[in-house]
DNA sequence: CTCATATACTGAGCATACTCAGTGAGTGCA
DNA sequence: TGCACTCACTGAGTATGCTCAGTATATGAG
């Protein structure tokens, strides 16, 4: 290269945290910070707007205002882009979920906590849809986060069993967190049937997934 | 394969554009379903030998004695040659399985159809990984038809689970497609969990996936 | 301060999945 | 038979995900 021209083009929310060539002397980490942001931003906007498939990585580096090789030192490959993005997304709607739990029967729970799930994949479904189809057996900096998630997940889940164990409701001589298995494998089957265009948001969960979970409860016994 | 000396014949002489010289004169049919098959066993071979993403589609159609561009006559993309070969052979370890099965309480019959299924992925789990990290969502001829499959296969499920019915070991309440939709799904959690490398062959299958169907069965109530 | 090192970042270059206008052999009709 | 048409096939070309040697700058030691 010869002179720098790039600078000045990334500044344009310098304002907030300025990032002129002379003065402010940023430091590392608080830079590598704002540009891994400034991807993930990028990233999401495209990802949920444009899909997943029609954006370039080039895009999503002009838009976050760095270099083309620069959105790899935050991912490893493109999917890992993606789960950068979903990450805080789930995290918060699990969040949320949770918070907003009421007392009842497991199914009603179990069906509330998956309601609001479900609701985050509908803000974009082909976000969604991409995501749930990299997920299985991606590698990665960010999918290794999101399976920490995803198992952190597994582990509430299981709470909720064990709170209906011990409510009664649940046979004391069962492992919560092998009936949270089940239930998360019910759970991501009909996730799947809806992201790939199987079934409907509405048919997915509310007559398909609870009709899974009913049918796990209660068992195939005479 | 019979028409070896065609493809010799092309790549080493002048004839340029010329096909081979010496009239084949099969017919367009018989030779458009002898390509598909090179190009089924030439992908079949590097999939499984050296693994699908270390696999360039270059190398397929080199192996199959055709051009780069025919290997996309028969695929709609590189994930679509890897349905067109494990087509075959699902479809052959489906049949095996219930071709052998006995009688006995459904989590056996069960067992030992997924065990044969599992036994046909053991012969090359990373062919196996790359096609059910590919499944989800997937479009494309030969997609499709991995999908037939898949229907006839839980339908067949069914088929137990009503066997089980007229037993009376199952409530006969209970809508045997319904019941094979849930132990399909425990099914492809585990298979999940052991291609992408949470599980051995073993722990998959005999512990982990024995206990997830018979926690179906038995259901969670006290 | 000066200098050496670590590291965030750059962007031209590479590998490869996939495309498409062109070609000629098979097909069916007169 | 001769001829127009279809279609399997070709392979150079294109788009894009990803790499990596090089550059500038923050950091820390002396």
């Amino acid at each position: 290269m010869t002179s720098k021209p790039s600078k000045s083009a990334r500044s344009a929310t310098s304002a907030r945290r300025g990032k002129p060539a002379v003065a402010p002397k940023t430091s590392r980490a608080a830079r590598r910070a704002g540009t891994r942001e400034q991807v993930r931003v990028a990233a999401l906007e495209l990802f949920s707007s444009v899909g997943f498939d029609e954006t370039t990585t080039q895009a999503i580096a002009q838009r976050a205002g760095v270099a083309a090789g620069t959105v790899f030192l935050y991912a490893s490959d493109k999917a890992d882009l993606l789960f950068l993005v979903m990450h805080d997304r789930l995290e918060h709607a699990v969040a949320r979920s949770f918070e907003t739990l009421g007392e009842g029967p497991l199914i009603d729970r179990l069906m509330h906590v998956f309601r609001g799930v479900f609701a985050m994949y509908d803000e974009s479904p082909k976000m969604g849809a991409a995501f749930v189809r990299a997920l299985p057996g991606a590698t990665g900096p960010n999918a290794a986060r999101v399976n920490v998630l995803t198992f952190a997940f597994l582990e509430r889940l299981g709470a909720l069993v064990a709170d209906a164990q011990a409510r009664g409701e649940v046979a004391s001589d069962l492992q919560p967190l092998a009936c949270a298995q089940n239930i998360f494998g019910l759970y991501f089957m009909a996730l799947l049937g809806w992201l790939t265009g199987h079934y409907t948001l509405d048919t997915a969960l509310e007559p398909m997934l609870r009709v899974s979970l009913e049918l796990q409860i209660r068992g195939f016994r005479t």
